[in-house]
DNA sequence: AACATAAATGAAAGCGCTTTCATTGTTTGT
DNA sequence: ACAAACAATGAAAGCGCTTTCATTTATGTT
């Protein structure tokens, strides 16, 4: 592996001037310029960006830290976030924190460890205050899918209020007046705020939100099943799920009560999971804009800490979208 | 940040003594090695592990190429191989091929240019030449579900032929004799095999393989579908497919020609991809061990590369295994 | 032509470690 | 008790770069 030193003798130039033609910051005359290019390519140099990364105390390393790894959500944005970086060359470093307080805070341990100049996190757990005094340690990392008002220009969120409304709306729309309702848990401000939106839309549309028609649930597939049957006592013609699995839990539920779907009874999911799409009937759900966001919050860092510039400019929240599938139907 | 000087000094000894006590190689006197660790504790000191590398020439950072970030397969093995490594200390550096020669060999290109210690490869496109070659190189890697005889022992593969004889013979077992077969794409070594291993289980059950009972399909949904719009000429009552995707479009189609399902025809999948579980009916398919595959790459690397020894023995080939849910019945 | 100014360049220090090699202090064998 | 062997340690070089600062070279002005 040839070094810059290398370079320098076989263009006839000082290590320092090879540095400056790589980094292009310094003004370099263009005839030592086209000596060390060929001098470059005749070697086929190529940097040690370790040498680099100790040298300027830049590593060019993005730490991101996602719940999980595995799961349609998180891999979707991965896979956008990775590649916004790697286009200007810098390298993610993923790991997972599993929405655990000790495992997110070790991820963000290890991934300071690394020395990656920035993070990317979606946390699930971690406190606000832990992650203010992470930002008052002069760590710069951007937020996907939390809020944090002191820091607010560093956070991409959804707007779950809005998505809560639009799978409402949906079923309203078509007629149905009896809406039962299978919440998040509560403690995940997602959860809340689409409960929230939820109501909104009964509100707007003159409804008054039931209690007996509302079960909370756990965002599996078995807290939908369970809804169902807790729910099927009462009476409604449309069901919203506050996710994906709930609404295939309830599916499998409602069809063991010898209902036929969707004609029996509409049902609407929330996240458009990639098996929304093989249910049976296929899932009426809310689709996140992951991959916008995503890709707004590498574009972020790299704009406040490499100061790339894009010419897009950076905006905070995003707004979820109605898929129409085949799970709902109008009220006969 | 401390650095190693700072904790020498505190402790009152050299630096190359505090080395010492963080890399535990070379013996140090019981005093000393409590000294230098009080002085870290005290310090709050983390070692910077550029520097390390650097003085090294290890990075302990291991690349990642997988075919995709997102989707089911990649992101399940993906966090398999993550958490392995970070078990020991090492970063995982992901990037994607997209299944495309140039930007497969742009992606390891990529790791290699971020000072890799190894790499763990998924490819799809890649010549076993080039592969090769690489490590002839002198680059140490494994390679995920693709074998080339001359490096056997850094390939790690499923036996897909197994996998379509468990497919198969799933069916036949339930006394199916009129199976119809969509194959994959036959450029791809599995879809290959899968085949061979369908051909094997009819042979073995005395039935003879008909063509006219086989589409040439694309791994796709859309391929299932119009595999069973031909095949509908034909009779049968049972239908295997290459992979899941191809069994939704398959059972999509079926369900529009009127079929009742399981009933009127059973279904088997492959892959055992997340919505398996939420398709109605839900899918019988074949598992790959994909965990099992990434932590034995992992190992590898681990093993032959840092020299970690784990107790579990290096193994190559993994065995599908028979999921059995409910699109398939006995044969009436 | 002589000078002031600006642009380009090189020498060298430094980033924070690892590791070699020489040195010191401690055992062991006779 | 003394040489021989060994264990523990420190000094210093080196990993491949960036960057500061001083120096050289080119450019413009009168």
């Amino acid at each position: 592996m040839a070094t810059i030193y290398q370079v320098a003798e076989l263009a006839g130039v000082s290590l320092a001037t090879v540095s400056r033609v790589m980094n292009g910051n310094v003004k370099v005359s263009e005839k030592s310029r086209a000596k060390v290019q060929s001098a470059m390519k005749e070697l086929g140099y190529q940097p040690n960006i370790i040498a680099q990364s100790l040298a300027s105390n830049r590593t060019n390393r993005v730490g991101v830290l996602v719940s999980e790894l595995s799961g349609p959500f998180f891999s979707y944005m991965l896979a956008v976030v990775e590649s916004a970086l790697r286009e200007e060359g810098k390298h993610a470093i993923i790991t997972a924190g599993h929405s655990d307080v000790a495992k997110e805070q070790e991820g963000i341990e290890f991934l300071l460890g690394c020395r990656c100049d920035a993070l990317i996190l979606h946390i699930d757990a971690i406190s606000d205050e832990y992650l203010l005094k992470l930002k008052e340690r002069n760590v710069p990392f951007s937020l996907i899918n939390h809020r944090i008002d002191e820091i607010a220009d560093c956070c991409f969120t959804v707007d779950n209020e809005q998505g809560g409304y639009l799978a409402a709306k949906a079923v309203i729309d078509c007629g149905h007046t009896r809406i039962a309702y299978i919440s998040g848990p509560e403690f995940k401000e997602d959860a809340r705020m689409r409960l929230n939106g939820h109501k909104r839309a009964l509100a707007e549309a003159g409804l008054t939100f039931d209690e007996a028609l509302h079960y909370r649930g756990n965002y599996n597939e078995d807290g939908g099943k369970e809804g169902f049957d807790q729910l099927s006592e009462q009476r409604f013609s449309a069901l919203v799920c506050a996710n994906d699995e709930m609404a295939t839990g309830a599916m499998y539920s409602a069809r063991k009560h010898g209902l036929d779907l969707p004609h029996d009874l509409s049902i609407v999911g929330y996240d458009d999971q990639v098996f929304a799409r093989y249910t049976y009937p296929t899932l009426t759900t809310i689709k996140n804009p992951i991959a916008e966001m995503g890709s707004m919050a590498a574009k972020w860092v790299l704009k406040e800490v490499y100061n790339i510039n894009t010419t897009e400019t950076i905006h905070n929240t995003f707004e979820p979208k109605l898929i129409i599938r085949n799970s709902i139907e109008e009220n006969t």
